[in-house]
DNA sequence: ACCTGAACACCGTTCAAGT
DNA sequence: ACCTGAACACCGTTCAAGT
């Protein structure tokens, strides 16, 4: 990858040899110096193509979130559609939490809200509740996503704090973590728990929706 | 607060000290060397009292958690229990997300797990509806926290984004959006949009619980 | 026992200089 | 027009030296 002709840098090269630094070695192995080093130009050589590492981090968060909408398109189920699309944000590469404000987001707003649409919502309401259903979806993306950057050294201690401190937690000072300490640990199952956590999502739309979602497997 | 004689410096004064910074300056304005300078110490003296970085922030975490917790207790509806917690920990200072582990972590874990028993929950279900409550509450108030720590500046360009880019947003690309388009600016009523999510959450647990709850306003 | 201060290996960013 | 490379003002962290 050394070598760089003039005018070989693009936007594209760069949020592509991005994805690639993070997937191979996670948010720590990320920062400007490495990627100007991993495409064999000078450290500084982004500025040419991006005003700020912020304004780079903005097109990789789009190109991730273009990425996980591949082939997504409203489903005649509005509950339907919402739920794919809450599991495509989790599923994405991990990327940055903030307000993207790319392409790939606008689109996704624009299903979200149609889904609302869709439900029988108007005007305000409508407005809260996309902002509902998207900051559950994008939120939870981005705090599991908080808790894997810990890095696996911090996230074996906490398995360990499960393990130990919590299951010989005196019984008096926690009484109801004691009751239940055996089933704790279990940090597999991260879906089920996102899983039921969407489900009461849906519900709660589902219940208060004019229109009923088409395949009845939303109900309130 | 310069010319700090020896001894002078304990774990709970660079905390305290730390919490003011944050308070004052933001996220953006904490580093140790300036924590170091704002207690007239060397820069470096924090590590006569914390193993790393990563040590002090997670007292911070802890001592944020313990202020927003001040007399909560359980009260005799589960559902009011949970509601009253969620909102506590939204209100939090802004701390970091992570998996803290402190003691007033402990208290917090127990007392959710605790209404989550109290609604008739038992095992490992319990265990997988204590994770769904507790990552909401966590998550959306730390998604929040990151959507605050982009800057005014960053916020002033969204909401500009909202008011000007969507506004005049295609109307066929987006036609969703250009639908509620005099809604989304309104970035004011965050306490609604968590209000109704928070609402679903509780219904969907008030309507698999065994026991119904005291007060009778969180029926699913 | 606790604090200092120099030092190290990094950051993001700027800017004059090259080609 | 695009890239380089020195430079700046920062980080978190370590460690020998002081008292």
């Amino acid at each position: 990858m050394a070598g760089m002709r003039r005018g070989s840098l693009t936007r594209e090269l760069l949020v592509k040899e991005s994805l690639r630094l993070l997937d191979n070695d996670g948010l720590t192995g990320f920062s400007l110096p490495k990627l100007g080093r991993a495409i064999g130009a000078d450290p500084t050589a982004i500025y040419r193509h991006f005003a700020s590492k912020d304004d780079l981090v903005l097109a990789i968060a789009d190109a991730l979130l273009e990425e996980a909408s591949a082939g997504l398109a409203p489903g005649p189920c509005w509950a339907g559609t919402l739920d794919e699309i809450a599991r495509r944000i989790r599923r994405a590469p991990r990327g940055p939490v903030g307000g993207q404000r790319g392409p790939a987001e606008m689109r996704m707003v624009d299903m979200v809200i149609g889904a609302v649409l869709a439900a029988g919502f108007a005007g305000a309401e409508a407005a809260t509740l996309y902002r509902a259903f998207g900051n559950f979806a994008v939120f939870w993306s981005g705090g599991e996503a908080v808790f894997l950057a810990l890095g696996e050294k911090a996230q074996r201690a906490d398995l360990n704090a499960w393990t130990h401190a919590y299951l010989v937690a005196d019984r008096s000072a926690y009484p109801s973590i004691w009751r239940i300490r055996e089933h704790l640990p279990s940090v597999a199952d991260d879906d089920e728990i996102f899983e039921t956590s969407l489900s009461f999502m849906l519900a709660g739309l589902a219940k208060r929706a004019p229109n009923p979602c088409m395949c009845g497997a939303h109900a309130g």
